[in-house]
DNA sequence: AATCTGATTATGTCTATACATATTCAGAAA
DNA sequence: TTTCTGAATATGTATAGACATAATCAGATT
């Protein structure tokens, strides 16, 4: 029996082979299910996949077109700086350089070792309003990158990645010449109460951003 | 009436309010129609909508589980300049530096420009093997980057961002000062022939890559 | 104890049917 | 001509029912 993904490989196949042209109206889904030989909900399920990937926009009532030109997107998971150490078969150690509390902010930098070796260097700061717990958390035990994503379930946020040159605060802790080409992270996450923390990272020279597509 | 959404919706708030901890076993879909009173179909397709976003994992006879450390993921669109430059307000041109045939290879270097400003440089390697079209265009009069896009749709790929001190090359045709901390990107794009396109592209300063999660 | 086997169970999927909803389009009214 | 209005239509979604499939578990066999 004909299953979704069949219809959903059939479909990208005219697609790719341009059986189904850039920018043209595809049949539709009463059409489909006849000539292929299955229900009208097989059909559904097929194409809303390959709309949700990018390959075709669908509208009620206008119907469904191929892309134009097919923006592919690509994934990456949020990194948790334990689990990419580890992943990378080293052992993941962290260090707490300052702590402070200004007003209802509470500061911290810290600095991430793999194999005892700087990683990466962060400046944190978290918004004590929208999570107080923070404040009686032992952040040299549990690191705040952890201690977070395990505390803090959040909406919605940004992330900009940027290369920039090693500054003072860089050289002292991440051990790299002056000016070296840094990656350097700037996130901020929310929840629907607000701010929950920002923070930029700096990550030692070499550091990649791999993604899939 | 309730529509997979508001079940999506009820089941996140559970979630996040850890009336179903992390790690724990959600009730099956039959008790949760029951209780939400809706169909199964309904509740299936908001807890598989959930398991796709990473908040759950659900295996067969097993059940739904909580997923212990969300791992949220991050999207971003596989850059097209022209979009890219045009989506800054500004006018995107591109000159092509250098262009010649090796083998089964075609090697083009190209400049990106956005208001006439150097944008970005590319080193682009061209599989004529499983892109034999390639070896008629003209890559003047369009991009070799949109020129792929139109014209060879891909399977999978791999994308590598790294921060590199800007060399001779770099110097030169985007005019910044040597050594300047600059985003770079590698890509390798495949269809099920095999390679289609490696390229290297330097980014002028200041370029960062934003994403939304 | 170790292994095999069949029953059980939760999710995965397909089907037919029905109705909802957004959009388009043609024809009527201004 | 322009604007409005209602019919037509393609997708979006809900439902009950059915069977498929993978994983688990308990009990029987070795």
């Amino acid at each position: 029996m004909l299953g979704w993904q069949d219809v959903q490989a059939e479909a990208l196949r005219r697609i790719q082979t341009r059986v189904w042209p850039p920018g043209g109206l595809i049949p539709n889904e009463a059409e489909l299910a006849t000539e292929l030989g299955c229900a009208r909900a097989t059909v559904n399920r097929a194409l809303r996949a390959l709309a949700e990937d990018g390959w075709l926009e669908r509208r009620r009532r206008a119907g469904t077109r191929v892309t134009l030109s097919p923006q592919r997107r690509a994934q990456m998971s949020v990194p948790v700086l334990r689990q990419e150490v580890e992943g990378l078969g080293k052992r993941y150690t962290h260090r707490v350089l300052s702590q402070s509390v200004a007003g209802t902010r509470l500061l911290i930098q810290s600095l991430h070792l793999a194999d005892d070796v700087p990683y990466a260097v962060e400046d944190r700061e978290i918004n004590l309003t929208t999570l107080p717990g923070a404040a009686g958390a032992d952040f040299e035990t549990i690191s705040a990158n952890e201690w977070l994503v395990q505390n803090a379930p959040f909406d919605h946020g940004t992330m900009e990645y940027l290369a920039e040159a090693a500054g003072e605060f860089e050289v002292t802790h991440l051990c790299c010449v002056p000016a070296a080409p840094l990656m350097t992270l700037r996130r901020e996450t929310f929840s629907d109460a607000g701010l929950i923390t920002a923070v930029r990272m700096a990550y030692a020279p070499g550091r990649a951003i791999r993604l899939d597509i």
